[in-house]
DNA sequence: ATGGTTGACGATCAA
């Protein structure tokens, strides 16, 4: 297998950002940058600036909310911006083919909080991806599915497990349907391999909480069994999070070869 | 005690 570097970032509007994933892009060179939350129609996606630099671009926007992209140094194939199984609005799914390798980037709902009907969304949501990814690694035995999950996995993946107890991002529920992707055969790529104690892939802007370490790893990169062989590395950026403007969320990336 | 931050948008809502 050809060395392959694949990044998600939730970048929190795409017109605010664009400047630090331009900079990014240039510096890091991954070969696929899937991004959340670009907060951008289509007619308005600025992808001549990705051009530029060398970068293809995919991409499902609506106003104000939501949007996701995919870019690449390479075309991409069979671009999906919906499940057949699971009607919604919301944009926040794109699938897409690298050579032998099958993408989804996904832009999971947050949920607000365990009470609302944003929660059951965010469960009914998470259970239609499953039965999709369910069927659809039949097709792609290779298969990455990255994004935002808005869910801690564990409670190592929070910086103080007791304060956010069955809150939203770290509860029972929303872990069992983590879970039960996983168990199609998915392993989360950044706990193949050795890390550090309190790492986190995203820190609320309020109450300097970078600052503290205040976070949680709720940015994934799942891979099928068939990749784990290849996967070398994975790896948290926390350096555009020091940036003046920054997104509330790092860019995490796995290595392949 | 309150509000604590950011973004889109143009009053609040979402995160």
């Amino acid at each position: 297998m050809k060395q392959l570097k694949i990044t998600t970032w939730n970048i929190n509007s795409l017109r605010v950002r664009l400047p630090q994933v331009l900079d990014w892009l240039k510096v890091h060179q991954p070969d696929v940058l899937a991004l959340q939350e670009t907060k951008v129609v289509n007619d308005k996606f600025p992808q001549e600036a990705f051009a530029k630099i060398g970068y293809h671009a995919w991409y499902s926007g609506q106003k104000t909310y939501n949007g996701v992209a995919i870019l690449s140094r390479e075309e991409l194939q069979n671009i999906i911006t919906d499940l057949p199984n699971l009607e919604d609005p919301q944009r926040r799914i794109l699938g897409a083919t690298l050579g032998d390798i099958r993408l989804l980037n996904l832009y999971v709902p947050n949920g607000g909080d365990l009470e609302s009907e944003k929660y059951s969304y965010k469960l009914n949501w998470l259970e239609r991806v499953k039965d999709y990814l369910q069927k659809s690694l039949v097709k792609y035995p290779r298969f990455i599915v990255l994004g935002d999950f808005n869910i801690a996995p564990e409670d190592q993946d929070v910086y103080d497990p007791e304060i956010w107890y069955e809150n939203i991002l770290c509860s029972t529920r929303e872990r069992k349907a983590l879970k039960n992707i996983l168990n199609l055969g998915f392993y989360d790529s950044f706990r193949l391999f050795d890390q550090e104690q309190m790492s986190f892939s995203w820190w609320n802007y309020r109450q300097g909480a970078f600052r503290r370490n205040h976070g949680l790893r709720i940015d994934l990169i799942l891979i099928s069994k068939d990749l784990i062989s290849n996967c070398k590395k994975a790896v948290i950026d926390k350096e555009p999070r020091r940036l003046k403007q920054p997104s509330d969320h790092a860019p995490m990336t796995s290595f392949f070869t």
